[in-house]
DNA sequence: ACGATGATGAAC
DNA sequence: TTCATCATCGTA
């Protein structure tokens, strides 16, 4: 099975369209010896500075600086005081955009009572509270070397396995932005295209 | 339905 | 310097 690093060029394009297509590809997380393998089941695209639900919308600060600058970076940042909210810097240099990873799906190996199952990481505080996630990793470029990077390991997509719904927690945006279809959601994935990693 | 819990940005 | 506001989650 093929496994292409997801470099520069995929994320070099709008939030939407790297959102949607992020559903299936693997994130992959290397902590020491240990990797994890975790298929994106879900996403939300905040696409640019005139998207009244994007931390950019307010201007340039401190902490969307990131986001200003080259794809392919990691955006992380606190939420309701507890939760790390792991993004993705999407468009070209000096466009500010990114997408939100809300969940992964992977097949889980547990030698040690013989049972095959699957872990469910639904929410992005769950799944950065998993994959320990923090600021350490804001600004990075996603890559082996920061230990968290994208895989396509061939998981096969079609549109009508993708559902399309408005992003959470943000009608502060307005009538308008609020309500745009951003969030995308893998509706199943096959058993044996999950993606395992090593137990123990 | 609601409280936890702290950074952020805007107002004063 | 203060204040309201959060790209959430677990418990009720």
């Amino acid at each position: 099975m093929g496994k292409k690093i997801l470099s520069h060029e995929f994320f070099t394009r709008s939030a939407v369209d790297v959102a949607e297509d992020l559903l299936g590809k693997c994130l992959i997380r290397k902590i020491g010896k240990k990797t994890g393998v975790y298929t994106i089941t879900e996403t939300e695209a905040y696409e640019g500075p005139y998207d009244k639900a994007s931390h950019a919308s307010r201007g340039r600060t401190a902490r969307t600086e990131v986001m200003f600058g080259p794809p392919g970076h990691f955006y992380v940042y606190l939420c309701y005081g507890m939760h790390w909210m792991l993004n993705i810097v999407t468009g070209p240099i000096g466009h500010p955009a990114a997408v939100l990873i809300r969940a992964t799906r992977s097949s889980t190996v547990n030698i040690s009572i013989r049972t095959r199952g699957v872990l469910i990481l639904d929410g992005p505080g769950k799944l950065t509270k998993a994959l320990k996630i923090d600021k350490g990793l804001n600004a990075l470029c996603a890559s082996p070397k920061a230990g968290l990077w994208f895989e396509d390991r061939g998981i096969k997509m079609s549109k009508n396995q993708i559902k399309k719904t408005p992003r959470i927690g943000v009608s502060y945006a307005g009538p308008v932005w609020s309500k745009k279809k951003y969030r995308f959601i893998l509706k199943k994935l096959p058993k044996e295209e999950l993606s395992s990693f090593p137990a123990g």
